[in-house]
DNA sequence: TTTTATTGTTTCAATTTGGCACAATAATAG
DNA sequence: CTATTATTGTGCCAAATTGAAACAATAAAA
């Protein structure tokens, strides 16, 4: 392990923590890494270069953990208390995985998290298992598994702001393809503030904001009226 | 300067900058050092002891700062890039003051910087001025001295952050003095957005929110109707 | 052709907001 | 003591926004 961080190379006790948030199947989702050899998630993080800008390096690590360049990315809370990592959980992930760090090991330190968040459209990720991950996978934000250390605080966290976000920040269609239906991006909306809208009110209010733009009639086979696509408005 | 911050005692590359906001005269203040012989402020700042929370640690630099405890603080930005403190300001400033420091010192190091910003009562603030400083005074927002590092950035960073929270949360009162006027209250909001208000509506948007206990009139002496006190409202 | 489910739009009511007017009142001028 | 002046508090009406219901359009199935 100390051969992949050297102290060196990286800042000390400073992380970055990811919550990578996808819409999917009527879901919010998070990409979350099932530790090796112990019944642990994490949220996909890394370190900070020596000469790398914290908000590059948040790039850096998502780009490793979804393949994706210009993801739309957050920074939106420092997680910064000093128990805040139990060092028995990391005790625990290290002898099952047979690793030996010294004890004065700057791993070993107290970590000030700085949390980013990440707005990705699903069906262009594909999650890439770390070497010190059993799996990495989509998760329903509502069902999470158990996380190590304050990662279930974090996600928590991102979540209000994301919320917070939504109302003045035209952000979410991140979350949707290249092209949508009201629907779909009305459902998003329902999803992330978990309450319903009315359907006529999204609409009118959605179409006012002029970021819209119609492109044509999807057909979609269901035995009613086919709704229209949009596409999010960006400056040719 | 080594025997005041003992590399041990603190996190290295950590900082914590904190914009301290006040209301005096019809306008938005910040307090700031002035730092000894270098014609440059900067924001009052500090670092991170190895066992301290970051908030903590937060508080702390502000009661060293302000002799304030139990003060309306938030965190609301990171100041991440590589190259934000410029290495000549620094030298400037250590070789003006004689002071001497290894060229390894973890005070030479890059550092990343953790944005709070502090909402004070104007008059009840003595400012405090530190063993780096030639003063530490109040500023006018709008007519900043000139500042070491990016901390004019930092600053109208926390003043966006400001103007944001404005709307759905009622901070501002933590500026005001336990009671205030109407029109006090008004200016304020008006100073912070940098746009006029109607009077009409402003009050009865406050009076609407419940928040507001009306206390008593004030004579003001002027050849006016005598306007009422107000307090903020909190459970007794 | 009729039925059914869902979409897009219109319409009307309810609420909120913007703007003006006016009464209340504390000091001052006559 | 009364009139004047400068603000403050509030009532009122119109404009804009939002909430809710109704209706027309349409793609597939019965």
């Amino acid at each position: 392990m100390d051969t992949l961080f050297k102290s060196k190379d990286y800042l000390p006790h400073l992380s970055v923590d990811c919550v990578i948030f996808g819409f999917h199947g009527h879901k919010l989702k998070v990409v979350l890494p099932k530790l090796k050899k112990v019944p642990l998630c994490s949220l996909p993080g890394g370190y900070v270069r020596a000469q790398e800008s914290v908000n590059k390096a948040a790039q850096r690590i998502l780009r490793e953990r979804t393949g994706l360049e210009n993801i739309y990315l957050e920074q939106f809370c420092v997680f910064g208390e000093s128990d805040r990592a139990d060092p028995q959980v990391l005790r625990d992930f290290l002898v099952s995985n047979n690793i030996s760090i010294a004890a004065d090991s700057w791993l070993m330190q107290r970590f000030i998290s700085i949390g980013y968040y990440a707005l990705v459209d699903f069906s262009q990720v594909t999650t890439a298992v770390g070497a010190f991950d059993e799996s990495c996978e989509w998760y329903d934000v509502q069902q999470l598994p158990d996380l190590a250390f304050d990662h279930a605080d974090i996600i928590l966290k991102a979540l209000e702001t994301l919320r917070l976000m939504l109302d003045h920040k035209l952000v979410v269609f991140n979350l949707l393809p290249d092209t949508f239906t009201m629907k779909e991006l009305q459902t998003l909306y329902e999803t992330i503030l978990d309450k319903p809208l009315r359907r006529d009110n999204f609409q009118r209010k959605m179409l006012s904001t002029g970021i819209l733009q119609r492109v044509e009639k999807k057909f979609t086979g269901a035995a009613n009226k086919a709704p229209y696509l949009y596409r999010f408005w960006t400056m040719p």
